[in-house]
DNA sequence: TCGAATATATAAC
DNA sequence: GTTATATATTCGA
């Protein structure tokens, strides 16, 4: 049966969690503002995903994870483990990781890009397994306003104020939530 | 503002 | 299986 890992790490009053395969190979992360809440959602996930349960230990992503949220690149390519989302997920994470660090998408966008809709891509954005290595808060609302962002599962202010946090500390401008039209970028090329 | 339209995912029969 | 329900949306009246 195959072992699973969770880790988690604090740094500046956030933690952050990492659940891992066999492989190295990341299964989901979380940060939020206890371990806690990270764990639980972890150990969530794990139990709804994972015929196996996970055992704690050491583990290096989290550190990458504080360096992400940040406002830094990660160092190394990171693995992922795509077994448990859907087709769909994994075309609406292939565009996240294409937008450059500074700059903003909106569902919209993506959902014509991928001839889908923009609530099926809200849906697939929200469910994304790997905040921060998939940058799923660099997708806002048509209007360049910040819009939701979801931690460990819960929906609410702190996360919209968390996640203009992390486009300020990767370069993008926000005045009044609203983001400048200067940072967005178009996943079809059409108007880079 | 408010409601319809839209495509996925999940829960409920 | 098949049908309802719920969405981190968007657009028009």
């Amino acid at each position: 049966m195959e072992e699973f890992r969770l880790s988690t790490l604090r740094s500046e009053n956030t933690w952050f969690g990492c659940l891992v395969d066999s492989r190295d190979r990341l299964v989901a992360s979380a940060f939020g503002p206890s371990s806690k809440i990270v764990q639980a959602h972890l150990i969530s996930y794990s139990k709804q995903h994972l015929a196996s349960s996970a055992v704690f230990g050491e583990y290096s992503l989290p550190r990458e994870m504080a360096r992400l949220h940040n406002g830094r690149t990660s160092s190394n390519p990171i693995r992922l483990n795509t077994d448990f989302v859907s087709d769909f997920q994994r075309r609406v994470y292939a565009v996240l990781e294409k937008i450059p660090k500074g700059r903003v998408t909106t569902y919209g966008s993506i959902s014509k890009h991928l001839a889908s809709a923009p609530r099926p891509v809200g849906g697939a954005v929200a469910s994304n397994p790997w905040p921060l290595f998939v940058p799923c808060h660099r997708v806002v609302n048509f209007d360049l306003s910040v819009g939701n962002f979801s931690m460990c599962g819960s929906l609410g202010q702190s996360g919209t104020s968390t996640k203009r946090s992390l486009l300020e500390r990767e370069g993008v401008h926000v005045r009044d939530d609203q983001i400048d039209r200067s940072a967005f970028w178009n996943p079809s090329g059409n108007k880079d």
